[in-house]
This record gives structure tokens, C-alpha cells and sequence, in this order.
DNA sequence: TTCCGTTATGTTTACAAATGAATAACGATA
DNA sequence: TATCGTTATTCATTTGTAAACATAACGGAA
């Protein structure tokens, strides 16, 4: 036929959502701009949302991922901590694999 | 933590969704039960939400993977295909597998 | 011809999620 | 103390998806 296999994956805790490509992609653009606000608006996201997204991880996460700053030099601004960036590594290694497997697998689409 | 990863898969083709958990499902209970109607009913879904799933499946594949009759005795009903059941089964075997995968994967989370 | 249960469709409601607007709080620095 | 850019937060609006509702069409059987 013409078919091919799509997947998604993401990370929980038993509270709810803890990283996914959003949050990932969030978290990459917070370490390079140094800022909630830049990283949301580089990928179009809402500020709202993206602090809301900020929040959550941080919340379900035993070790923080960012430290938000309000106030102060430049306004303040937001950094990636050591566990958010291993958190980075981690999600993207999966996402790899994953897509090779998913590759892996198409061909049990051929007797469709 | 105590964090573990959630995945999905379904399957595509150029125009759009094909195949997927809900349509699988459906797919089964039509087979069981002969009837979109039935077959909704017992999951609880709307009968015109799997009635256009129904349609979608159709239009997606390059066979049948149902047959629709209106009218009739018993008031018509549906029925699987051989190309339908071989739907099912490719898709239940992808589960099975992706459902090992995962599995296989968490360790990885270990370091977070 | 009437009845029945199913398929076939369009329309309307309801709900949830994303977005946008608006404003306050913050704190280093000039 | 005034400024500035960022974080923090509420609220109204929009948007998109899912559910609910309402009929029509169908065709064998009584």
C-alpha cells in the first residue's frame, strides 16, 4: 500500500507529564538564550504556556531543571542547571532510538 | 525518580491517519459483534464518530477492510474483510513489539 | 405496505486547550 | 530613585476537538 508507522513518547511521573518534545525543545532553546521569554518566542509558543510547561517539570522533577531569576541584571532571566541538561541527553538519546526502531518495524507494513 | 515512558503509535498514509488503538478496537468488536452500531455501543463510542472512523479506514486502504450493508435483513450490518483481519493482526503484533521496546529502554531513565 | 434495526449525514452543543491582553513584582544598575 | 527587561499571574477570547442530537435512507421480512 503506502503506509508508514508514526510514534510518540514522552516521560512521566506518576503526577502527570514530565518531558516531551515541547518541553525538550523549550529546555535546549531556555540553555542558549538564557531566557523564558526568548526561548518562547524563538519557537512561537505562547509565554504563558512555555512558564507553565517551566513549572511543571520543575515541579515533578526531585532535582530542579532551570533557575528562573526575576528582577535584577537585565531584567533577570532563566538557566538550565547540570540535571536539566543531563535531562536533555537523556530524552534525546531515546528520541534516536526510537526513530530507528520505528524504521525497524516498517517493513511488517509490506502485507497490508 | 521514579519516572517511566509513555509511548504511541499508529499508522499513516499520505492523506492521513490509517490505522491506530481506536480503530483496532473497533475494527475487532465489528468482527465479534457485526455491527458498527454494536461494535460502538460496546466501547462506548458514538456511533457517527465510528462511523466515520469507518470511513477513513476504507478510503485509506487500497482494499476494503469492511463491508457496509444498509437496509436488510436485521436491518443490514458490517462485515471484516480478510484484509481487515490481516489489519488487526499486523497492528497487534506492532503493539506487542513497541510494547517491548519501551520496556527495554527505561533503564535509561535510571541516570535522571 | 408497514415495520425494524442498521447504515448514512448534517447540524448543533459542550468542553478543553491554546492564545492574547493586561498588569504586577522583582532587583541590579545607572 | 527611576529605569529596564524579565519573571509571575489573572482573565477574556479564540480555536479545535469531541460529543450529542436529529433525521433520512435502506431493504428484507412480516
Amino acid at each position: 500500500m503506502d503506509a508508514f508507522i508514526k510514534h510518540r513518547f514522552w516521560v512521566e511521573t506518576k503526577e502527570g507529564k514530565f518531558l516531551g518534545d515541547g518541553r525538550i525543545e523549550l529546555l535546549e532553546l531556555i540553555e542558549k538564550l538564557g531566557s523564558i521569554n526568548k526561548a518562547a518566542a524563538e519557537m512561537k509558543m505562547a509565554y504563558r504556556k512555555a512558564w507553565g510547561l517551566c513549572q511543571s517539570m520543575n515541579e515533578h522533577s526531585s532535582r530542579p531543571l532551570i533557575i528562573q531569576q526575576t528582577g535584577g541584571k537585565r531584567g533577570g532571566g532563566t538557566q538550565v542547571t547540570e540535571d536539566g541538561k543531563r535531562a536533555i541527553k537523556v530524552y534525546r538519546e531515546l528520541q534516536k532510538n526510537f526513530e530507528m526502531y520505528t524504521a525497524s518495524q516498517s517493513d511488517l507494513l509490506k502485507t497490508l
